[in-house]
DNA sequence: TTGAAAGCGTTACCAG
DNA sequence: CTGGTAACGCTTTCAA
C-alpha cells in the first residue's frame, strides 16, 4: 500500500479534498468540528502532503541552491553550518553544488537548479561573473553572494571588508613595534581574497610610512597548506630579516609557522605571525595563532535570513558588510614590551 | 514573461507535446526532421523543463536527504565531497541536513525529507536507532550509513573496522619499541567512535602481554580539540611514564600534541602520539602527525554510488568495509633504530 | 461551511 | 510517426 494522499484523507473522513487542503494551510473555511476530525484521521492514517505537488502549484518549492568552489574547506564547511541552520528554521531545504571554480560546471549548476526550481541562490567564495548573473536574472530568482561580489555591482553581498581587515592585521603588527613585514597573499589577480588583502597592507605600511617592498610580498597559486610553503622559502631568501608576517589565510599562516619550525626559527621568539580567516586550526597551532576573525558561520546565517526575506517579500536586498576582529593568541611578538616581557 | 512550458514549445514547434517530451526523454517516436526542428525551437526558446512536475509524475525527485550530527567539522564535509561528486555525475541533488545529534531535530528533519519525497538518504557519523529506522522503512526509500551502523542490523553501512584500526594503530606503536602507551579516547559508551576504539587498543595490548591499566585510558565528553586538553591533563597526571599515546581523533592527537609542547615536553622525542582520521590538521600539525588514515571522500563517493544503485534497481544493498591504513609522518620516535637515529 | 472542478507541467498510454 | 488525454497530488476559485 502507498503513503495515503489528500484524496484517501478526505473519502476517510468524509468530507472533500478541498476542505482537508484549507484545515492544511489556511486559518478559516471550516468547523472546528471538522476540523478535529479532519486532524485526526490525518494522524491516524500517517499523512503527509507531498511537497512536490505543492511546488508544483504554488510554484515555489522552498528550497534554495548553494554554490561552492569546494565544499570540503573548513571555510566552507562552516558557513554552510549558518545557512543550513536558519533555512532549516524556516523549512527550507539547502541544496549544496560544488563548481570546483570551474565555468562548465557553475553553468551546469545554475541550469541543474533553475530545472530543480529552487527559490534562491547562494553563491559563496567565488566571483560572480557577467555570463553567470546573466543566467540568474533569467531563472528570475533572488541571489546573495557570500565572501564574494557581482562583476556587475547589482547583487548584494554579505561580506567583511577585506582591505579594512587587511589594514587591520598589519596594523597590528606594527602597533606591536614591527617595521620589517613579510606578507605572503594569494594570488595579487584574484579579486576576492587576493587583491584587496594586498591593498590593504600596502596602505598599512604607507601610513606608517614604512616602505612597500615587492618582493617582501609572495605567494603561490593559492590559500593553501602547500602554496604556503613555496611562498614562504620565497620570501625568507630574499628576505630573511623580516620580523613580522602577514599572511592570507590560517593555512598559509600555518604553513609558515610549520616551515619556520623545521628552520630553526622561533615563532614568535623570532618571527611573529598573524593570519586571516580565524579557522578551527587557529587554535590548535603551535603556537596559537593571532589572526582576523571572520565570522563565518553568522555569514552564513545572515545571508541566508536575507535571501528568505527576498524569496518572500519578492523585493531586492542590500548588502552586510560584517565586522571583522584581531583574534588575539601566541604567535605576535611585542617588541614594545619591557625588555623582560615575553610573547 | 514567465518561462516557457513543454506547451509553449509544442504550440511553436506545430507538434503535439507528447512529441517533444518524447524526443527528450525516448529515444524513439519521432522522425529525426521533428527532431531537430523541435530542439531548434528549444533552444531558440531557451526552454528547460521542470524537474518538480516531473517528480510528481515519476515519483522521483533525483534527490537525496544527508544528516550530519554537525556540518561544520573537517571530516563532515569531506564526506560530503565525496557525497556531492557522484550525486552531481549522476544528475542528483544532494539536501543537507544537520541534526545536531537531537533525536527530535532528527525526527523533524526525516519528516521534512519524506514530504520532500528524497529517493534515498544517507545517515552520517551517527547510530541509526530503532526508531529511526522504523520511520525510515515507512519512508520507502533505500538509507545507506556512513561511519555509522544501524541498532537494527539490517541496513548497509560503508565504513573501516574502527577495531582492527586501533588495533593497527597500538600494533603500530609497539613495533616502534613502545611498551607504556597511553589513550585519550571519546566516550566508552559510543558505540560508533569510542567502544571499537578502545577494544582495538585492548587488543593490541593484550595480544603483546602488555597489561591494560584503566587509568591509561582516559577521555571527555568527545572527540574535539577541548576534549583533548582535559583528558591529556587526567592521562598525564597518573601517567607521566608514558612514552606513546593513542588519540582516538586527530584533534584529541593535536590537542595532546599542542599541551605537550606547552609542558615542555617534546614530541616525539619525549612523547610519541598517533592520531585518527587523517585529516587535514594531521600534515600542519607541527610535528606533522602520524595517523590512522580513513578515507572519508571515498567512503561518501562509494556509499552514494551503492545508494544510487539501490534507487535504480530497488534491490537493498550490501554493506562496504573500507580499508584503513597508517599515514606515517614525524610524531612517532622509533625507540628500536640505532641510538644515534632521531625521529 | 462545504464541494466540484480547473489547472500547475510533465509523462505515458492508447488510437490513428 | 504522431496527437489526444488521463493522471501525478495538490491549491484555489466559484457555486452552492
Amino acid at each position: 500500500m502507498n503513503r495515503p494522499t489528500i484524496k484517501d484523507v478526505a473519502r476517510e473522513a468524509n468530507v472533500s479534498i478541498a476542505t482537508v487542503s484549507r484545515i492544511l494551510n489556511k486559518g478559516v473555511g471550516y468547523s472546528e468540528k471538522t476540523k478535529q476530525h479532519v486532524l485526526e484521521t490525518i494522524e491516524k492514517m500517517g499523512y503527509h502532503p507531498n511537497a512536490v505537488a505543492r511546488g508544483l502549484i504554488n510554484k515555489k518549492t522552498d528550497s534554495i541552491g548553494v554554490l561552492f568552489p569546494n565544499v570540503s574547506g573548513l571555510i566552507s564547511a562552516q558557513i554552510l553550518q549558518g545557512i543550513e541552520e536558519v533555512a532549516q528554521s524556516h523549512g527550507i531545504s539547502v541544496i549544496v553544488c560544488n563548481t570546483a571554480s570551474d565555468h562548465k560546471k557553475t553553468m551546469d549548476y545554475l541550469t541543474f537548479l533553475q530545472e530543480k526550481q529552487v527559490d534562491g541562490l547562494l553563491f559563496i567564495s567565488q566571483l560572480l561573473t557577467k555570463d553567470y548573473r546573466e543566467f540568474i536574472k533569467k531563472m528570475g530568482v533572488p541571489i546573495i553572494t557570500i565572501s564574494a561580489f557581482s562583476e556587475t555591482n547589482d547583487v548584494p553581498y554579505v561580506k567583511v571588508d577585506d582591505e579594512a581587515a587587511s589594514y587591520d592585521a598589519v596594523r597590528y603588527l606594527i602597533e606591536k613595534g614591527h617595521t620589517d613585514i613579510g606578507m605572503i597573499s594569494g594570488p595579487p589577480t584574484d579579486p576576492l581574497a587576493g587583491h584587496p588583502r594586498i591593498q590593504g597592507y600596502k596602505r598599512a605600511l604607507r601610513e606608517a610610512d614604512l616602505p612597500f617592498i615587492e618582493t617582501k610580498m609572495t605567494w603561490h597559486k593559492g590559500f593553501y597548506f602547500e602554496d604556503g610553503q613555496v611562498a614562504f622559502q620565497k620570501l625568507l631568501k630574499s628576505h630573511p630579516s623580516i620580523t613580522a608576517l602577514f599572511a592570507a589565510s590560517d593555512e598559509l599562516a600555518i604553513s609558515a609557522v610549520s616551515s619556520a619550525y623545521h628552520l630553526g626559527i622561533r615563532v614568535p621568539h623570532q618571527l611573529s605571525v598573524i593570519g586571516y580567516d580565524d579557522t578551527k586550526l587557529a587554535k590548535m597551532s603551535i603556537p596559537p595563532l593571532t589572526t582576523v576573525s571572520q565570522p563565518f558561520e553568522e555569514m552564513g546565517a545572515q545571508a541566508t535570513k536575507k535571501l528568505i526575506d527576498s524569496i518572500q517579500s519578492r523585493e531586492p536586498n542590500t548588502s552586510l558588510t560584517m565586522p571583522h576582529r584581531i583574534a588575539e593568541r601566541e604567535s605576535v611578538k611585542n617588541r614594545m614590551a619591557a625588555p623582560n616581557g615575553h610573547v
